[in-house]
DNA sequence: GAACATAATTCATTATAGTAAACAATATGG
DNA sequence: CCATATTGTTTACTATAATGAATTATGTTC
């Protein structure tokens, strides 16, 4: 995977095994093997051929992913159990009565440990989460990502979802969400 | 500073290197020098960790790394978002490309005393103000109004309208714009 | 402070990441 | 065609990542 990324990107870049390897200070014949997938490089490696291809590192990373992810389950049945509902969590509703139900807009507040549970809404409504502050973790469905101050998410939350502050400092974001009544948009 | 991050979780997170390696399947004797700087692991073995402690990946390899956009509709999948800067104003484009001209969203930077102007969008066009940090201005036509942090105001666009900050100290805000396309909603 | 348990570090060994150099494959030109 | 670069792969070797076992440190309890 991480080997695709890396052949992709220096494709894309137009450039040589041998220039990479100067670039990067990592030898042809080792870019080789990675690209082929025929070896397991280090950090310190890949490091040097993100600054090599002048990307970041979690570009090369991108889709990487251990072949089995397995939900650890007990600590799955631990945030399960939790009845944290608006404990620790502070709504700031920002948009008018009058846009209820129509495009809502949320300053919420995460205090260490805390997590906001949200069943599902009603058909096609879409969520935009701006981190502000701190970090926080994005569960929809089983999908899960976390994400730092300045990330962006948008997701349909037709399904069940959490958001959940698993850092040691406060976490704020900021919530849009729009309620697409039978709109014909994409 | 991989092995600073990876003690600093397993700490906060309170787990002995014993467990962490059950957990990772990563020999303690590893996670041990992984964590005292003394070897360079492969990005396996840090996959490895980061699923042991239930984290990304980024949260191991980072220093201080650039905000990432996440834009995630039914599956996971990238898109290219815009940086624009121009006269002590930086535009941050939150929202995927394929929602221009539907609701864009953004965060923008003021330095002291930049501006930004806008002219008339399409009728019924909307705009969704609140302001991260520091304090800035809002005119459209002869209306005028000074925010500060946490305050948030909506205003229809048609006519020309201005951003100003005034104050001594960086503005952040976060806008969302709504293009109202003739749609039946409210 | 001896005895016990638990946590983290070193030690000896194996597996493999990484390199330089040789090799193979693919052009480009005369 | 042959010669000559240019690009990517394979080989031979060295450095070191990774492991399990032994060792040292850090508590706890009697």
């Amino acid at each position: 995977m991480v080997g695709e990324n890396i052949q992709r990107i220096r494709k894309f870049q137009g450039i040589t095994l041998h220039v990479l390897s100067e670039r990067s200070n990592v030898s042809k014949a080792m870019l080789s093997q990675i690209e082929a997938d025929k070896v397991n490089p280090t950090v310190a490696t890949v490091w040097k051929i993100a600054r090599g291809l002048e990307v970041d590192i979690q570009e090369l990373l991108e889709g990487a992913r251990e072949p089995k992810r397995i939900f650890q389950h007990d600590r799955f049945e631990d945030i399960t159990t939790l009845d944290t509902e608006a404990d620790g969590v502070q709504i700031h509703v920002l948009s008018p009565l009058s846009m209820v139900g129509d495009l809502e807009m949320y300053i919420i507040a995460f205090e260490e440990g805390a997590r906001l549970a949200s069943e599902a809404h009603f058909p096609k409504t879409e969520e935009f989460l701006t981190v502000l502050e701190g970090a926080v973790r994005v569960t929809a469905g089983e999908n899960s990502t976390d994400m730092k101050k300045g990330d962006f998410i948008t997701y349909h939350c037709d399904i069940d979802h959490t958001i959940e502050n698993l850092g040691n400092t406060p976490a704020v974001i900021h919530m849009v969400v729009r309620y697409n009544a039978a709109t014909g948009r994409i």
